[in-house]
DNA sequence: CGACTGGTTGACGAGGGTCAAGGACCGTGG
DNA sequence: CCACGGTCCTTGACCCTCGTCAACCAGTCG
């Protein structure tokens, strides 16, 4: 995808209809780079595994999973991205996984060379240094949690994880279904779905929905993620 | 271990005798700025999970492993790093994993704030951000491995990476015990071994010892990686 | 020679995957 | 208004991979 025009591209199932696109620039003050900002559709890719990497995004609204494929259909979920996330940066112009809008999304795309070739942008750089060290940082503890922690370990993290990050106290409302939380944490959805029950069961959240939380406990939740 | 001086913390068991240590400041041409030349003994502590991070370390000899832990003492090591790696770098000041010399290692270590802020080192920053996304690549590649293969593809892949990294072509010295690399891939030393027991009943490597392997079908072996 | 670290192999069991069935929730259309 | 299809989720039964525990072997250094 060399031309940014993605909510055309709603193969894969039957989709609802995508917002429409606007794919003129405009001068964001952010890096002072102009952006274009875009929209995909849920389930729609953003980026695929081996495509020419020419844009950083950032996302305005909506979720985006980023992920890896096995031949055989095995997935790894890296990083799910929020609000206010960058991503899409590459050293050798390739992607080497693969992005997509779990719901509707909307991003602001920049072109990635006019970022770094562009004189007044050294802070950028210094941004996406951040940012970059930032993610390993996360990465590097998941890590740890895909390498030695057992399955309610995982979702007690993953809970935790998302109460953060989405800036929420008590109530969690989870953007993503099962299977997705289950390539994430290195599960099967099944095992994710006894997990859940497991922490209701012993009064640590109550499932409102499937996808709506509320954290009773935080302290034993904490202490059950290790 | 604010003031580097590193191979007098001979702390945890009887250790060989360490090198000795020239703090003396080098002007070392690779990034116009000055590098202090140090030596750690095997399975001393270069640094640890929590302190202040004040200097960037560049290998000159050895192998270091970089590692976080679980207070129970399960262990994730997130990467070995080799002669010519950079590792010690951080966000906010304070290290988030732990770096220890497998073997005897001479790294030469750089002032962290100096290099930033030094004008003439824009250079580095770029350097640093393209180690930074080469090991965030790498460690999205790690949580592919973790998250979703099993003990035989695991080692696999080591064996591949191994190969690749130390620019070997068949025979491979291999610097870390079983237990390092069962902590890298997320298994028991125990099942480490049996892995390597079928490879090599496999025909697939031939063990010369335990650290020294040769690679007879690296067909079959990258086949078996997925 | 003895102590120590590191490695291999076997027996057994548990945690989580696989397979299968059924329930809950939703938007659409008759 | 309700039936219908689709997606998502839950729960149960069974099984397999890998962890645990234990014994033993190999190499090395004093």
């Amino acid at each position: 995808m060399l031309t940014p025009n993605p909510a055309v591209e709603l193969s894969q199932t039957q989709m609802p209809p995508a917002p429409p696109v606007f794919p003129q620039p405009r001068d964001e003050g952010d890096f002072h780079t102009s952006s274009v900002p875009l929209n995909f559709a849920r389930n729609s890719e953003i980026f695929a595994e081996g495509e020419s990497a020419g844009y950083v995004y950032k996302i305005v609204s909506g979720v985006v999973r980023v992920s890896k494929l096995l031949p055989d259909g095995r997935r790894q979920i890296s990083a799910f991205h929020l609000p206010g996330d960058m991503f899409g940066f590459e050293v050798d112009d390739v992607h080497h996984v693969s992005a997509e809008a779990i719901g509707p999304v909307k991003v602001l795309a920049y072109k990635w060379q006019s970022l770094l070739s562009n004189t007044s942008s050294s802070g950028f750089v210094h941004e996406l240094l951040n940012r970059t060290m930032i993610g390993l940082r996360q990465t590097q503890d998941h890590l740890l949690l895909l390498g030695r922690k057992n399955a309610l370990e995982r979702l007690a993290a993953f809970l935790i994880e998302m109460v953060r990050r989405t800036g929420s106290d008590r109530s969690l409302q989870l953007a993503m279904p099962r299977h997705d939380i289950a390539d994430y944490l290195g599960l099967t959805l099944e095992t994710v779905s006894r997990m859940f029950a497991e922490l209701k069961d012993a009064g640590i959240i109550k499932l409102e929905s499937a996808r709506q939380v509320s954290v009773l406990d935080m302290q034993k939740l904490e202490a059950m993620a290790t």
